[in-house]
DNA sequence: ACCGTATATACGTTCTTATGTATATTAGAT
DNA sequence: ATCTAATATACATAAGAACGTATATACGGT
């Protein structure tokens, strides 16, 4: 969760996932679309595939780029974590007062 | 989303979010649970208190602090976005080739 | 009024990370 | 074989952020 945080967070590279959502690119559309030098393109993408965020396909001398699903899914997964305390209808605060026990 | 994402991307502040799920605790607590130094976790809610992740109320000289659920709402949703590109049936790459036109 | 407790802030230092420039690599075309 | 296009990497620099230590602030208790 952390290194997809982690990835995410930091503003070209959201650009640049924004962006595939649309649909795979060469890392020459990125560079055009989002006015990035290349080499910094190269370098957030070197980052998000390591993060598991994209991958890449090889076609000649390009690389076609596009998001994968499952860290996606999971951050969905990790939220519905949160979605479930909160919608058990306790409140944070009767959250915390059944946590530290009734005498209190 | 990219403040929400920053003040998550962080492990120390990624620990404190996750100890605040179980409920509210004062910035006494946190410390102690998590083992920190108490102006790391003062600074670290300050951040998450910024980004809108955290509220705090006033008890004496403590200062409770809990989880605000929009932001993690937000994200779910915005989430909710990447799942339908995907959901819609149409496959990255068939989408790419919607995106650029059919004459390709 | 004074003291102790709880939390926040300021400041200096260190570490991480993004960026630019230059260069390497790989593949196709000629 | 050579040249060009596309992408990746290396290295130096700069900017941002986390941490520790010290100090300020606010509040209750005595």
């Amino acid at each position: 969760m952390l290194t997809t945080l982690n990835a995410l967070a930091e503003p070209t590279r959201l650009r640049i996932v924004e962006l595939l959502r649309s649909g795979p690119r060469f890392v020459g559309e990125i560079e055009k679309l989002l006015v990035l030098s290349q080499p910094q393109v190269s370098k957030h993408l070197r980052v998000l595939r390591e993060a598991g965020l994209v991958e890449s396909t090889v076609d000649a001398q390009r690389r076609l780029y596009e998001l994968r699903r499952q860290p996606f899914q999971e951050m969905a997964a990790w939220l519905e974590g949160y979605r479930r305390s909160w919608e058990g209808h306790l409140d944070a605060l009767e959250a915390h007062l059944e946590q530290i026990g009734d005498d209190h």
